[in-house]
DNA sequence: TTTGAGCGT
């Protein structure tokens, strides 16, 4: 993997993200696994400040640039404590990494291709950040895994010229990852003919559009979403009037550049069908914010009688933004000696959890989501 | 059949 050219590390020090350790792997397995590498100035296995319990992923702090190069195309792949690990540059920002640009999936691989293979299977369309196959516990592949290039080009190339090639005894799939909430359930054997488009600058109109379906086949109708003002919404539908051209018309358009963007194509949804997805999406985040409403909750006990919901609020809020302080009472207003306080974010109740669990006499505290 | 995980001191 080359050096990222759009990364700005720090001068001093470079960080390399070392992800699916074991579970047993401390501080100085990993600092073992790397020590015939020069120039590491730190490592560390990341830990739940509550539990203790290893996150299963760590950093290995290099004084070089090169050298930490050097040790992620060496380390990248090998085994730890039994389990192959992943080594890639450290890359903080979220929405970087969770963007999905760039991601490729692939499938029906053959059972002797591992990570090491995957990776020098698709190298050559660009540089790959991550790269995995999925396996089951004994470390035996599960036919399918993920490559995550820096560019989109790179993936785009690799689609195209791996997507429905004979690797070993397969013939593999080869497309864009796609979140499972975002993905229409797998029905390949039904026709459509109707396509959805999105991504469209705002100048491409019809007549644009039309040039560019129609080498695909004859087009039944074809339109562009638009405001009351008529400016264009950024979306349309093209409807072939034959399944097979609309699907060649995908495979070939989506992901393409039209303008100055990359387009989206992909089957129109009825309308039932997209409420249904919307639905599950708005149901998987709403878990999401309970899940995490549930770890930013701090349940306080052996609280004394004339303590207040300010007084709480007052001695919790060292330790973070506080969204809301209650004592429970009784029907006489009595304070039943047990309250709770919710952070605004997990990582604020740990440490409130951290700070006054069994360190004042009157306070015992836990996290909520043990409860 | 199979559409991850997820970034600190």
């Amino acid at each position: 993997m080359a050096v990222p050219s759009a990364v700005t590390l720090p001068a001093s020090t470079v960080s390399l993200y070392v992800g699916d350790l074991h579970p047993d792997v401390v501080d100085g397995t990993l600092f073992d696994a790397f020590n015939e590498f020069k120039g590491i100035s730190s490592v560390r296995v990341c830990r739940d400040s509550s539990t203790g319990r290893s996150l299963c992923y760590g950093y290995v702090n290099f004084s070089s640039l090169q050298d930490a190069h050097f040790a992620m195309e060496k380390m990248n792949h090998s085994m730890l404590n039994g389990k192959m690990i992943r080594v890639t540059w450290s890359l903080r920002d979220p929405d970087a990494r969770k963007s999905g640009v760039g991601n490729v999936f692939v499938k029906n691989l053959s059972e002797s291709i591992d990570s090491v293979g995957l990776q020098e299977l698709f190298q050559k369309f660009g540089n790959v950040v991550s790269c995995k196959v999925a396996t089951f516990e004994d470390g035996k592949s599960m036919g399918y895994g993920f490559v995550q290039f820096e560019s989109e080009e790179s993936a785009n190339a690799a689609i195209e010229r791996l997507d429905n090639t004979m690797i070993g005894d397969k013939e593999i799939y080869v497309g864009k990852f796609m979140k499972k909430c975002d993905r229409v359930l797998p029905s390949p054997d039904v026709k459509y003919t109707n396509l959805y488009v999105k991504n469209l600058d705002p100048d491409i109109n019809e007549e644009v559009l039309q040039e560019k379906f129609s080498e695909f086949g004859k087009i039944a109708c074809l339109v562009v979403a638009r405001d009351e003002n008529g400016t264009s919404r950024g979306f349309g539908f093209v409807n072939f009037e034959c399944p097979e051209d609309a699907k060649k018309a995908m495979e070939s358009t989506n992901g393409s550049q039209l303008g100055s963007k990359v387009l989206y194509v992909a089957r129109a949804q009825k309308k039932a069908e997209r409420e249904q997805i919307l639905r599950n999406q708005f149901e998987e985040r709403r878990k999401e914010q309970i899940m995490k409403y549930k770890a930013s909750n701090v349940y306080v006990k052996n609280i004394d009688d004339d303590v207040t919901d300010d007084e709480l609020r007052d001695l919790f809020s060292l330790c973070g933004t506080i969204t809301s302080a209650k004592l429970m009472r009784d029907d006489k207003g009595i304070n039943k000696g047990f309250g709770f306080v919710c952070f605004s974010a997990p990582e604020e109740a740990a440490k409130a959890v951290g700070t006054f669990h069994g360190k004042d006499k009157r306070v015992f505290i836990s996290l909520m989501s043990y409860l």
